[in-house]
DNA sequence: GTCTATAAATGGATAGAC
DNA sequence: GTCTATCCATTTATAGAC
């Protein structure tokens, strides 16, 4: 039973993380909400930070199998589609980690340094996608374009909740969908004019 | 001197939240700063809250001033490089609301309903804008790439600075700087050519 | 207006019994 | 493994003297 109980108090920690905020969630709260002792919680986890770093190692797991690139051959759009699927998926179901991003990654400098490599492995798959389309010959950009096109990709999906939320949408499920459309429409100037009408339609079509 | 000590509690608290982030920052910290005791802060504010309602309201006469448009004329590219200036300057100046924006924002409906009104401001600021490069005939966009594109000007403005932060960037004056290109070069693949190629020159130049 | 003193509540964490 | 009991530190906030 102690494996079931440590993951108990991970799931539960989860789940309430992501409804309330992780600042607004006690070691003790969590405890109450298993209907455990603040005790047997302090068995299973040094403090409150080891809960946090443990559920970040799954984070990662998931999000670094997210960002795999396709094998051996260069991405087109329709892969772009389906791996933004991927990380908005890994982003809703950690986004307690996004919520207080600057805040959480200030108190711990292990996650800070682990944080910032996924999002320099999110840099260089952004930019691989770039390229790729730049190859392909659908997509006309400079340098320094390019660039700033995949650390906008970044942007966008780091914060989009959090932008939702301060806009006061509702819908938390919806804008994920949003936050998608929001970065292929991000692209879309980019390209020739036959892949960019394309994206407007697939797009339009796919926000409703 | 009531006016005196009321307005070093409010420079102080904006000086302590914005270097160590506002959760970190207690009433008693406050105080002991300043070297006057927690019952005299008391005295001029109810609480931590009452504080950053004050602070708030700065930050939104602030907002306002940078978010007016120019007198009765279409805006060309030239404005949009000196209100971005405005604009990420106030948020500098105010940075610890945007580093736990989702936080504070939960926890004060009032804010919450304020910054969701700036956001609203700054979205028909943002799209104005695009308007104006279009009629002007120096852009061209759908309908839908326009209000992406604005609205990424947002999410950009909003968040640079936590990107920043993220990523493990240490000088953040540089990071403002950073972040005024990046909004730029967002608008630069919608240009014409000439434009377009203006703008990254400009931008080039402007990020040593 | 400002201070001292302190209440009241909370959150993190541990010791020791079972 | 789990619970009870409890400690310690922190934070917010107030009462009452000066």
């Amino acid at each position: 039973m102690a494996r079931q109980t440590r993951q108990r108090i991970l799931d539960a920690s989860l789940s309430m993380f992501n409804a309330q905020g992780e600042p607004n969630v006690t070691t003790n709260h969590i405890a109450d909400e298993l209907e455990i002792s603040p005790g047997n919680l302090y068995y299973h986890f040094r403090n409150k930070d080891d809960i946090i770093e443990q559920l970040f190692a799954g984070y990662e797991a998931r999000m670094d199998a997210a960002l795999a690139a396709p094998e051996g051959r260069l991405p087109g759009l329709e892969d772009v589609w389906l791996q933004l699927h991927l990380v908005f998926e890994c982003i809703w179901d950690y986004r307690f980690l996004y919520r207080d991003l600057v805040d959480i990654l200030t108190r711990n400098r292990r996650l800070r340094m682990r944080f910032a490599r996924i999002l320099k492995r999110a840099d260089e798959r952004s930019r691989d996608v770039m390229r790729g389309l730049l190859q392909a010959g659908i997509m006309r950009a400079s340098r320094a374009e390019l660039d700033a096109a995949a650390t906008n990709i970044l942007v966008i999906a780091t914060f989009w909740l959090n932008y939702a939320a301060a806009r006061g949408e509702h819908d938390e499920r919806k804008s994920i969908r949003d936050g998608i459309v929001q970065v292929m429409l991000s692209i879309a100037p980019f390209l020739r004019d036959a892949e960019r009408l394309h994206l407007n339609t697939l797009t339009g079509a796919y926000r409703d």
